[in-house]
DNA sequence: CATCATTTGTTGAACATTCATTCAAAATGG
DNA sequence: CCATTTTGAATGAATGTTCAACAAATGATG
């Protein structure tokens, strides 16, 4: 009955729903942008409740009651519940690539500088925290037994692992490394997943930053001549 | 506090039984097997289908079905689904734990040895294959919701993080690397479970043997003293 | 050893619950 | 007034659990 906005879950799922539609939809045009947006805001409903319950607790009656809607809204936007979890899926995929690609090119032409840049971007707070990672690893469970999924989080990999590659093979020329750059860029991108991993867990006493300083310190063995440890003049408290 | 029937046995006679378990009898039914050997046998089913279709998609049926018994029994020797998905997490750490120390033991007593050993082990055939990383990264998936599966997975990390700590202290002092010996040894944790990951999802040609040398060169990279690279003389595959 | 009683293990159908989907009706907006 | 969107109850399928009956092992007794 009432149609007054219902509160927003988080500011930050807010900020993603508002950018997300912007950015989709320069000229709203009335009823094309409303049923957008209703998307966008079923799709963070559906993180939420990947987040807050997992993904076999995950119920269409959740996500609904997470976005303030009725129970027969998502067939009607996503055909499926199946469409509504690849395209959560593919929104964070997106997402993640945009956030990647802004940080290559923000980055400049100095290929040690590239890679610093696309390490910490993926510990910066808009795509590294509690929620999004759940839900990530929520996906990286099914997996392995739905090709979809499959298709979409390993696309997440393939592209950007080229580039690894291609960062290593200058890095060693440059500084007379002795590694083979398909084998490091493969160490390298694995232990940024595992860092996700256990961020998500949350058990320890593991932060984002903590994590980056995890990745800094694989950089600046793995490159020495780029990335050369502190010294010991600055503090080192432990 | 939820110990289930965990036998804490030796691994000779653990190993005993399981192979009882995977024994496929094509005979008639009837109670032939004792309940330890019914319930590893069920145990082994649950891996099967989560291997096979995933955790939100395992049930009780295609376990028992997979185990070649009928419907009800999975509930008499385990209390309930949940119980038995919490003994067959309880069943993976405990083989991965008994796995890892067995390796530090071999391993002699110089921590250079030992820090090796532990990451090979981590690539053995026995642990790291598809269906039992695909049940980890399965329970991974679930963890954030569920604080028992929490509790397990992290009681797999942290009682490790400790030696993998002191293994990296010692190393430094030996080798006089500049590191932080905690973040040294999260990166490096890290880099294992993204190892596996990727392992699981297997999308890349990603194999044992590439995900093993990844972690060699990792070590290689950290340790440069204690492991040095191999010269231009041995193979190197692409 | 034979027979019976008891415990233990197993079965499969019945039951209750949860949940995705459907759809007719209502609401909304142009 | 028409097209589009939303609602909420109805529906049917899937699934975890229970349970009464049954079968096999074990033990007791003569």
């Amino acid at each position: 009955m009432l149609e007054t906005i219902t509160p927003m879950k988080t500011a930050e799922a807010r900020e993603a729903l508002l950018e997300s539609a912007r950015k989709h939809e320069p000229e709203k045009r009335g009823r094309k942008a409303s049923k957008e947006v209703r998307q966008l805001q079923l799709i963070e409903a559906t993180i939420d409740s990947l987040a807050k319950r997992g993904y076999s607790e995950t119920t269409m009656a959740d996500v609904a009651d997470g976005a303030g809607l009725s129970r027969g809204i998502v067939n009607f936007h996503f055909e499926s519940k199946e469409k509504l979890l690849v395209a959560t899926l593919a929104y964070m995929a997106d997402e993640y690539a945009a956030h990647w690609r802004a940080a290559l090119t923000k980055a400049g032409d100095d290929p040690a500088r590239q890679l610093q840049a696309l390490v910490a971007a993926d510990f910066d707070r808009s795509i590294c925290n509690k929620r999004k990672l759940a839900a990530w690893c929520a996906f990286w469970g099914e997996a392995k037994s739905r090709p979809t999924y499959q298709a979409l989080c390993g696309a997440r990999d393939a592209a950007y692992q080229k580039v690894f590659i291609d960062l290593c093979a200058t890095l060693k020329q440059s500084g007379g490394y002795a590694f083979e750059p398909q084998v490091m860029a493969l160490a390298l991108s694995a232990m940024l997943e595992g860092l996700w991993l256990r961020l998500m867990m949350g058990t320890e006493d593991v932060t984002r930053e903590t994590a980056l300083q995890a990745a800094n310190e694989f950089l600046s063995s793995a490159f020495p001549k780029h990335y050369p440890w502190p010294t010991a003049g600055s503090d080192k408290a432990a």
